[in-house]
DNA sequence: TGTACAATGTAGCCTAGGCTACACATTGTG
DNA sequence: CACAATGTGTAGCCTAGGCTACATTGTACA
């Protein structure tokens, strides 16, 4: 390496984060973005059974964009995670978790989406943005998002 | 299926979004999500450069919280998409396409923590959400981030 | 100068989530 | 009732990004 320096150290210069904090907060990242697929999927199937009275793969499908061969390896880590109940060739069903989840994450959705419109931006882009934010955004800025979005609307 | 109808049609119900769109952005998720790692690493790298002189793949490994086997194995990937320059057991050098890259990405990363500072949450957990948020935030979005920052910091 | 140690590189394994191609079920209809 | 069409399941391939274990290189210092 060019110049050797002792080893992984605190930095001289103070511009860094610490180590170890900078890497939780990757690791946080990592970790949130492990629940997204199962968080996303099951607010959809939610959405579907809900407009529909069921939700079928193929639709899943069309509407998360993939094809439903994808669908099928995803339900099947949902159903091992105890989130969906599936039988073959039969709609799929959410279970108690999640349906739960899939309530959770509306909700984190919809405060998502209301403030983003307090802010002035356009619902359709509110609603492209809130589907990556959403999964991200710790319960201190949900919360005060809540508190804009109803400060911003006087 | 416990109701056959007819296939993938639009929705009776009209509580759902348009198929197209709702597939379009979760596409754009799944896209952002794949420039994602690349913005991180190229951000950390100049970070480095710039707070301790260079950066070195034991560095890097640290601060993103994995092995240094997961830091080569993402380094080669950015080699050839242009975005760094390494030798073996050399010190990591950014492209001018990477520099660019990190810039942009520090200048996003600034943004969203500032307008999250402003809105009330302390600076540790907006570092930590902005880290998650910025990779998915639209244009409008981060103009509309940064004119609300002005506009509360009264 | 040799050698131990730190840093880097590499191989091989894993999971997640994309895909296509092909196999099998279900169901509406001729 | 049979069969075509649609939906569902499965196999196999790919990339990304985790890991550990082991090989190799560079450097510092005894």
């Amino acid at each position: 390496m060019s110049s050797p320096k002792s080893a992984t150290v605190e930095p001289v210069n103070p511009d860094l984060a610490p180590i170890e904090q900078q890497a939780a907060g990757f690791e946080a990242v990592r970790e949130a973005r492990r629940s997204e697929t199962a968080e996303d999927y099951v607010e959809l199937i939610d959405d579907l059974i809900k407009a529909m009275g069921e939700a079928r793969v193929v639709d899943v499908a069309a509407r998360m964009g993939v094809s439903h061969a994808t669908v099928n390896r995803i339900l099947a880590r949902l159903s091992k995670e105890g989130l969906v109940n599936t039988q073959p060739y039969r709609s799929i069903f959410l279970t108690e978790a999640g349906a739960d989840l899939a309530q959770q994450s509306r909700e984190r959705h919809r405060i998502v989406v209301e403030f983003l419109c307090a802010l002035g931006i356009d619902e359709a882009t509110a609603e492209r943005d809130a589907e990556g934010i959403e999964h991200y955004v710790s319960t201190e800025t949900i919360e005060a998002f809540q508190t804009w979005t109803g400060k911003l609307a006087k």
